[in-house]
RNA sequence: GGGUAGGUGCCCGAGUGGCUAAAGGGGGCAGACUGUAAAUCUGUUGGCUUACGCCUACGAUGGUUCGAAUCCAUCCCUGCCCA
């Protein structure tokens, strides 16, 4: 009988012995992912103010997300699949993950309605009613045509009562079954279920034991970093990453400054994605080695020196902070895009180099040195 | 020369007797940003002081008043119109 394809084949090169680390590659259907790996976002079909060919020649991506429900209601998943799929629309020939709009009924939240069929949205364009239920998700994503797909789950609010949180997380558990049961593209897209449970260890449990029974590719833990305090995040973060399947894939959701990211993959995560670089970027903060500048600051007027030393962006190789700082101060696009390559390159190169200390067994020591020039206490 | 509209904090501009150290913008200074409702948002912005508070301030000078950015007089300056 001949072996049933699947989109995604994970493999496990090496699993650091003292922090349960994982050097892995994700083998997917637009080329192959080195993990761990820090994923840009491009939510509406392009990382803001970035060409593809940037992420590509500049950044060294391989992989970036997009979202579900911002293509959903602009231009129309179906005008996606009109176009050939969301990779030709976007000129994006490597590998694509989009998320399912369940983040999304966390940051809409007055603007939604939650039932057990769905999530009724108040269109934040124009205030039109749009309903998005798992199989609606599954139907946009397949439209999209993304090599991986996340299930639709929702995302609870930090300080949700255990209550809450644990209706909350049932549900996505059962939605995760629906998406599963719906989904039709299995040889051509990976979908990943989302560990939900907030900030409560036992329902974490459960998310996670009710969810691996659904045999998913991939495994994500969402509902963190959702604006709790950093020992919170590490206490969940170091909690469940391990428990989760070793064979397979362990995607962070949502996080993506330095030290998160190397916590990430020291509690065996590997993969993780962020808004922040580029967000930071266009609000003209870079993230350096020596920790964050901001390129607005008057320091910086006559600083006529490569924002970091020791980064190998387009950026920091042609650019000084006086030329970064009159380009935000006069508010000139090109500053936005200089300090998004500098930013996404910064974290993924960070990634390569965690990758590095992970093959040579010395990861701890990596963060250690990393925290200390950045500035971080711990 | 005549008429007319004005002169407010770094800039523009509201205010026309007490609630005004003075609205609102801009600019300046700083902070935040973590599966993107974000090229966004927040704080701050006369001096001295930890603070209470004191001092200095609405073109200039003088006056009216318990009290003036606000009313009166004179002067200076600016825009516009007419000669």
């Amino acid at each position: 009988m001949e072996e049933k394809k699947e989109a995604l084949k994970f493999e496990v090169k090496k699993v650091d012995p003292r922090t349960g680390a994982r050097l892995g590659v994700l083998h997917l259907p637009h080329g192959d992912v080195e993990t761990p790996v820090f994923m840009p976002v491009g939510t509406q079909a392009t990382v803001k103010s970035m060409t593809t060919d940037e992420l590509k020649d500049m950044v060294n991506s391989y992989i970036i997300l997009s979202n579900t429900y911002h293509l959903f209601l602009r231009p129309g998943h179906e005008l996606v699949k009109k176009a050939g799929g969301l990779h030709k629309f976007m000129n994006w020939d490597r590998n694509i993950l989009t998320d399912s709009g369940g983040f999304q009924v966390f940051s809409l939240g007055a603007l939604r309605k939650i039932s057990e069929e769905g999530v009724e949205f108040r269109s934040h364009i124009d205030g039109s009613k749009q309903f998005i239920s798992p199989e609606k998700s599954m139907e946009i994503q397949e439209a999209l045509g993304s090599d991986i797909m996340m299930a639709f789950d929702e995302c609870a609010p930090y300080g949700a009562s255990y209550t809450y949180v644990k209706n909350s997380m049932e549900r996505t558990t059962r939605w995760a079954k629906r998406c599963k049961d719906y989904h039709t593209t299995t040889d051509k897209q990976a979908l990943f279920g989302i560990v939900q449970g907030g900030f409560y260890k036992d329902l974490r449990d459960k998310s996670l034991e009710d969810l691996v029974k659904l045999d998913l590719p991939g495994y994500a833990i969402g509902g963190i970093s959702v604006g709790e305090p950093k020992e919170d995040f590490l206490d969940i973060l170091r909690y469940i990453a391990p428990k989760m399947p070793e064979d397979k894939p362990r995607y962070l959701m949502g996080v993506g400054s330095p030290d998160y990211l190397i916590e990430a993959a020291l509690s065996g995560v590997d993969m993780c994605d962020c808004v922040l670089p580029t967000r930071m970027a266009r609000n003209g903060t870079a993230l350096t080695h020596h920790g964050q500048v901001n390129l607005l600051n008057a320091k910086h007027k006559e600083a006529f020196e490569t924002l970091d030393d020791e980064c190998d962006c387009y950026c920091c190789k042609n650019y000084t902070r006086a030329y970064l700082n009159h380009l935000f101060k006069t508010k000139e696009i090109l500053g936005a895009r200089l300090l998004s390559i500098h930013n996404l390159r910064f974290l993924v190169k960070l990634m390569e180099d965690v990758r590095e200390a992970i093959k040579e067994e010395r990861l701890i020591e990596f963060r250690d040195d990393f925290y200390k020039k950045y500035g971080y206490t711990k």
